[in-house]
DNA sequence: CCAAAGTGGTTGAAAGCTCAATAACTAGGA
DNA sequence: TCCTAGTTATTGAGCTTTCAACCACTTTGG
């Protein structure tokens, strides 16, 4: 079977460059396309599974899930941005969703005039622990039940140098909060 | 820091479902938590990059790939669907773009009259050959050089045994293809 | 006290994706 | 032949996310 990937298999040569760019060896070239396609496919069972049994996407159960969390489950915006790693537009967006379920409500920060702070209702909570126990089989079933023990750590190890890396290298992701303004000098092009 | 998860840190009692959740343990807390922040990370570099550099987002670059890897540089739209994992709706709105960028074209198909054919434009290889360099220059930068030769295969094969599980649980997931049936007994709730 | 700069949050438009419906065609029998 | 069922691709509506612009408020520094 013809595999996606967002490689083309065979090097080429490359007019108007300076540097050539380094390709990937076999085994990082299936580890490639393996990745890709596993993350893709894995994704979409959890948002069907989520979507089917809980009636909301995986960013909304992952923004319950933050202020469960958060002590008094109340969470200033910017911190359950922060949390759950989405843009404040974003969240201002689900946040209008969430409380039109009767999930979430905004109130005012009385601390900072700017502020507002989401809080989690009781419905909410609710919504999140009917909503828990079918997500955590559904992670359990596709990808830990596949994987030996130790598999599993070396996974959480490989994840965790990524994450490093990517958080040290800075700038050219985050969108919405502090602008992107591109580094990195050996860009070949 | 706070960290964005899909699961709640503790079990909670839950009240309504006829089979309680097993939770996950500590290395699979850790390595979930971190598998879900480095992949959307690491996915956000690859948009971000390829965006700024190419003009094109990565579903795109990859049906350009697709295209590139057929012999003649054509395929059936049914099978770049399927190589590239998409759904077909989605693949017809990108080949609109495509086609409007002068990347590729549709052709009707002669064996088959129902079927249309996709063909790579020599602009849409240049588009494809300048933009290749930069992203598997990233690829490598956020992914494999944060690993060793060893971790490289580990997370091949991890991926790749994911991937048969996902595969062989069938249903629950690809979109407008065919039907999902929901298979799994044993759902809790 | 006041202006300038920074931070917090919202909004609307545009892009991309999904879903359901539909049209066009093929294949497989009565 | 005709009729049904399945396949291929497209379309439009709706949802989520991003991006850029914006307002409100706070902080900083004269």
């Amino acid at each position: 079977m013809v595999d996606a990937s967002t490689i083309p298999a065979r090097p080429r040569p490359y007019h108007g460059g300076v540097t050539e760019a380094r390709w990937l060896d076999d085994d990082e070239q299936r580890a490639w396309r393996a990745f890709l396609e596993a993350t893709r496919l894995l994704w979409a069972r959890l948002e069907a599974q989520l979507q089917a049994e809980a009636g909301m996407p995986v960013s909304y159960y992952q923004v319950l899930v933050g202020l469960s969390e958060a002590p008094g489950r109340a969470l200033r915006l910017r911190d359950l941005a922060e949390a759950t790693g989405c843009s404040r537009s974003r969240l201002s967006h689900a946040m209008a969703r969430l409380e039109a379920a009767g999930w979430a409500e905004r109130r005012s920060c009385p601390s900072d005039g700017r502020g507002g702070v989401a809080v989690l209702t009781p419905q909410g909570l609710a919504a999140l622990e009917a909503a828990a126990p079918g997500h955590v089989t559904a992670v359990r079933e596709w990808l830990f039940d596949a994987l030996s023990p130790e598999q599993a750590r070396q996974l959480g190890r490989i994840c965790q140098q990524v994450l490093d890396r990517l958080r040290a290298g800075g700038a050219g992701a985050e969108p919405d909060g502090k602008q992107a303004h591109r580094s990195r000098g050996e860009v070949d092009e």
